[in-house]
DNA sequence: CTATGATGTAAAGTGACCTTGTCTTACCAG
DNA sequence: CTGGTAAGACAAGGTCACTTTACATCATAG
């Protein structure tokens, strides 16, 4: 499960931090999520896609 | 997070049995996916949406 | 140099997710 | 009616996603 989350959020000017404050999680869990350590629960995968104003299937890719 | 899974599981008249064999999980868990007892992780979201031809927004609703 | 912001990593705890096992109900053959 | 099987629910246990806290590195500003 790879994801774009990294490049979004470069376009967006955004730390991890600021990321995190939107999302309402820790920024830790972001960076998780950024280097591949793990993959968002569902919920969490529908509020990313909702920030970005993206689909899912355009953040998260099959690998 | 609510999800039209039974629907349309029935629309394609599979069991519970059957669907888990599709996604590699046990009955169990198709069964309590369907119950709302939990969401399914990122992964097995993206299997589900691709044994039924829909893209994971299709299935999963913000509730 | 000191301070601050951005990012990465680690250890420990909680709860979500998934399993195995058991149960009920319904249906059909004999 | 009885035995077998299929479908769906529920319970308890384990693994891991996710959180918190804490500490470390590097760059840049003052």
């Amino acid at each position: 499960m790879n994801n774009r989350l990294r490049v979004l959020r470069a376009e967006r000017a955004w730390s991890q931090q600021e990321l995190a404050d939107r999302l309402d999680v820790s920024r830790q869990s972001v960076n998780a999520i950024e280097t591949g350590k793990y993959d968002p629960s569902l919920p969490l995968a529908f509020r990313i896609a909702d920030v970005f104003g993206l689909a899912i299937e355009e953040i998260f890719l099959r690998d």
